[in-house]
DNA sequence: GAGATTTCCTATAAAGGCACTAGGATTATG
DNA sequence: CATAATCCTAGTGCCTTTATAGGAAATCTC
């Protein structure tokens, strides 16, 4: 189940590709999504630390995206909010770790159909970029305009 | 995220279809399985209100499944322990619910997405039935000893 | 019917994670 | 130096997870 935090992650991530090169302050950013302030600040440190986004402080500071949205997995965005994206963490691959109470992960059914499940999600996740997201989101609004 | 509980229930569950028609405590499953006792009997009677295992009370009791383990599907086996499988309310067919702060979810990009999501890991869960678990698991065990 | 064994029900508890919130230190603008 | 923004450290309240305990009810054997 994706958290809130995850959900307001990429929710801000897609109001910065909207207006890439645009420093946006997050009590903007946070009203515009409908994020609580002060919890979006803290969203926004992990992703600064992860590299997507880039922030200066003081007066006319605020946010931007690190890089082209169009290079931006969402497949890592999820995995820097929420962690691996596997069910199980012995089915994943960038952060495995095998069950304490597995006999032996090689032959574990459980994790085998697990592993299926991740390359099922990955497939979506990690293929669709914030750009297009943002462009979805984007086209979703100005036909409700219309 | 998999729960304990639901890799209990599904470790359970191939415990019983590896034995179909046979009777099995409560105890001797939880020692097969390396599932703590007392937790074990409260999600097997989850799994019986269910309709997937029957039970029978006193001297010679136990549990077994309550049909063939061809017709039990991996996808409602989770859907039972740990709720709907779509990573987000408002994309779940068998459990939809709008999200608290979304002013449209007829045009929401997330829910898009998430929807695919939801497609491709269902597409695994719920065209794998506990038979074919089950027989997996076995055949790692058998290859274990030869 | 006695005794043994098992499921079934309710209640409780410890631990941890989730979703925030507070308050202030730091940095930059004008 | 006033203002406005980010950054940092804590900490809070609530809910879920992961169980455990104790006993009531059912069913078998003898």
């Amino acid at each position: 189940m994706l958290s809130m935090k995850a959900k307001y992650a990429l929710r801000a991530l897609c109001a910065l590709a909207l207006r890439p090169e645009a420093l946006q302050p997050a009590r903007a950013l946070a009203a515009e999504a409908r994020i609580p302030e002060k919890f979006l600040e803290s969203i926004l440190v992990d992703l600064r630390n992860a590299g997507f986004v880039q922030s200066r402080r003081g007066l006319l500071g605020g946010h931007m995206l690190a890089r082209p949205a169009a290079g931006i997995m969402l497949g890592d965005i999820i995995r820097v909010i929420d962690g691996p994206i596997a069910p199980l963490r012995c089915a994943s691959l960038s952060a495995y770790k095998p069950c304490d109470d597995c006999e032996d992960p090689e032959r574990c059914a459980l994790r085998d159909l697990m592993a299926d499940v991740r390359v099922a999600m990955c497939e979506v996740l990690d293929r669709r970029s914030l750009l297009q997201l943002a462009e979805h989101s984007r086209s979703g609004r100005e036909s409700l305009i219309e």
